[in-house]
DNA sequence: CCCGATTAGGTTGCGCGCAATTTAGTTGTG
DNA sequence: CACAACTAAATTGCGCGCAACCTAATCGGG
């Protein structure tokens, strides 16, 4: 019997490889508009509330500013956001979608469709398994939180 | 009725945060072998197979040459593998563990238990999960492989 | 044997993703 | 008011991940 887990049986690596699948399917759908899956990301957080700040923005794609700030530099020089410096407290900074950002919504709305029917998968199976990975995403998270340096017992 | 899908609600965008996520999770317990998960990835599959060419390893991690290259440059600088030009056939590489290589199995088999366990998830949940996600991969690529460049009818 | 096509691997360039640090603005306490 | 603690965003550095390109070796016809 084999102790070491191969690489196809791992959950972990299977979520790896489907992740970056899907991001190869979005590729040359989000190229027609320019756009990479993050900035894509962006857009439609942006298309769902606009005006968030940076770090909500962060929260809501789960990536900090180190990720973000050069993402919404790349999207402002393409004229698709704006950023304005919060008049009330100086430190924050709300990103706002252009009249060109806004307008890609359009096109850009049905390319979930567009993946969701290449992944051969019904409504519900897609559902099934978006709600398993939240699952497995929060327990990891709060793992995370409770052990900020496992393996090694107490922290000093 | 919002017809732009929002982000909570895509499959896609649950894979790219799990899988971050979980890629999250292995990092502070990867740091003490000093290694990414990336090539703790190569290490798992060379403790499943010595040898492998780079082609092989790159088809065994879903990774192309650009990638796998630098990786293998990185893990040979630490001393863990080894590049060995064919002699049969000179274009070929295959990729051998040193010593040091093949002992860090002992400490990093049992790291996937350990993630697996912080999930919460049950064996036979992470199982379902794990053959859920790989028939989305599967029909994933089955789809960018019939449509070369999608939607926009048929080619020239 | 020669030469075009193919294949294996590597390099370059760019956009993430994240740790660590920096800068600037705000808040809380005396 | 002064000043330390905190917060928001940006910057730096490094390792992917992938497209595009390059080089060298092999293969396939004629």
């Amino acid at each position: 019997m084999d102790v070491t887990p191969r690489l196809r049986e791992q959950a972990c690596f299977a979520m790896y490889t489907a992740s970056r699948a899907v991001i190869g399917l979005y590729r040359p759908l989000l190229d027609r508009l320019g756009l990479t899956y993050p900035q894509f990301l962006v857009l439609m957080a942006l298309w769902e509330t606009d005006g968030l700040t940076v770090t909500a923005l962060g929260d809501a794609l789960q990536l900090d500013s180190g990720t973000v700030s050069p993402l919404l530099k790349r999207l402002e020089a393409a004229g698709l956001v704006e950023r304005r410096r919060e008049s009330g407290d100086e430190r924050r900074v709300t990103v706002h979608l252009t009249a060109d950002g806004a307008a890609l919504e359009r096109q850009g709305c049905e390319i979930p469709q567009i993946v969701g029917s290449a992944s051969g998968m019904s409504y519900e199976e897609l559902i099934a398994l978006r709600d398993k990975l939240n699952e497995f995403t929060e327990a990891v998270r709060g793992y995370q939180a409770a052990e900020p340096s496992p393996g090694r017992g107490a922290a000093s």
